[in-house]
DNA sequence: GGATTAACCAACCGCGCTGGTAGGATTTCC
DNA sequence: GGAAATCCTACCAGCGCGGTTGGTTAATCC
């Protein structure tokens, strides 16, 4: 697989906090219960996130979390690069430090030119174009689209079962 | 990563395999002299290509594999594909019968429209378009580019340290 | 026909990373 | 002061990756 479970939990957060109204604190719980997703474990995701300055938080009781930025500022890029870490097709891809991609067996002395370089630069390519042109208000709208009547979470949320199965709309063949 | 080594060490088989003169073998010893990889680790690299039908191969004395078509005739679609199997951003987008795409958490019960499938889709979507339009001639052809003079292989190879240096060119900045 | 070459095959194995869990410390609100 | 949260550190089982080992079978050379 290309992404861990990090990068899936971590965007779904980031949509559960895009849903949310502005500036206004989302508790981790609130999130974990209605995508299902282990809480302690979230808490390592979101993380991240902060670290990145992608989310906000705040402490204490009605703490929680919400967006550093308007969803439509926010490319997926940024989210899956902190998640993460650099996406690169391949280990000699990726260098430390400057986080500019190249291949660093060009630097061996005696190796061929890696035969191997252009095509993980067009697979990088490809994959680097579809996650700076995918906003994070464009998985918004999308997630809001097959499930409009049904908000994932409600402000203070008293979640039982039956708010998670309520908006469980017939789901089209892929 | 997205790719492993296998991925890494069988394109670069391929394209050793893509520089020889078509069905004349050329032995896995050779090859992994030239590359510096390790042989029986390749042996099971190999392996997966035949199974493919991307290369044939002969016992015996004088044996080896070559392509099993030419070079332009091959995607590298195909031969990630052999190497590495389904290519999918997530666990739940590979469909191990179908080898189908598809996000399998919209089976589940009460579950939301999931959200990051809009976005995995479009990387999928790039992955795929960077392998299904190059093909093996154009890596042959970059590979030659940078040291037409120094083919990796002699036809029966008498492989010294020098033979191995001989073409090192210098490398362009990337 | 024996030696050599090379494909083919089946186990085995150490290491690091993934996907968590456990337990607590700290901050804030009522 | 207690509840609700974030925040922080450590720990751990399982598994896949990147090989290695040791052999068997098939073709060619001398």
């Amino acid at each position: 697989m290309i992404f861990s479970s990090k990068a899936e939990y971590g965007v779904r957060l980031m949509v559960e906090l895009g849903r949310q109204t502005p500036e206004q604190p989302t508790s981790l719980k609130a999130i974990a219960e209605a995508e299902r997703l282990p809480l302690a474990y979230l808490e390592q995701v979101v993380a991240r996130l902060k670290k990145a300055e992608l989310v906000m938080s705040a402490r204490g009781a009605h703490g929680g979390y919400w967006l550093a930025r308007p969803a439509d500022e926010i490319t997926m890029d940024e989210v899956v690069q902190a998640l993460e870490g650099a996406i690169a097709p391949m280990e000699c891809f990726v260098s430390e430090h400057t986080e500019r991609v190249l291949c660093s067996h060009d630097a061996d002395v005696g190796h061929q030119h890696c035969a191997t370089k252009l095509l993980w630069m067009r697979v990088q390519g490809g994959i680097a174009r579809a996650l700076q042109t995918t906003t994070l208000a464009d998985l918004v709208e999308f997630s809001l689209r097959e499930a409009p009547s049904a908000p994932a979470l409600a402000v203070h949320p008293v979640v039982t079962s039956t708010a998670a199965t309520a908006g469980a709309a017939a789901l089209p063949a892929v």
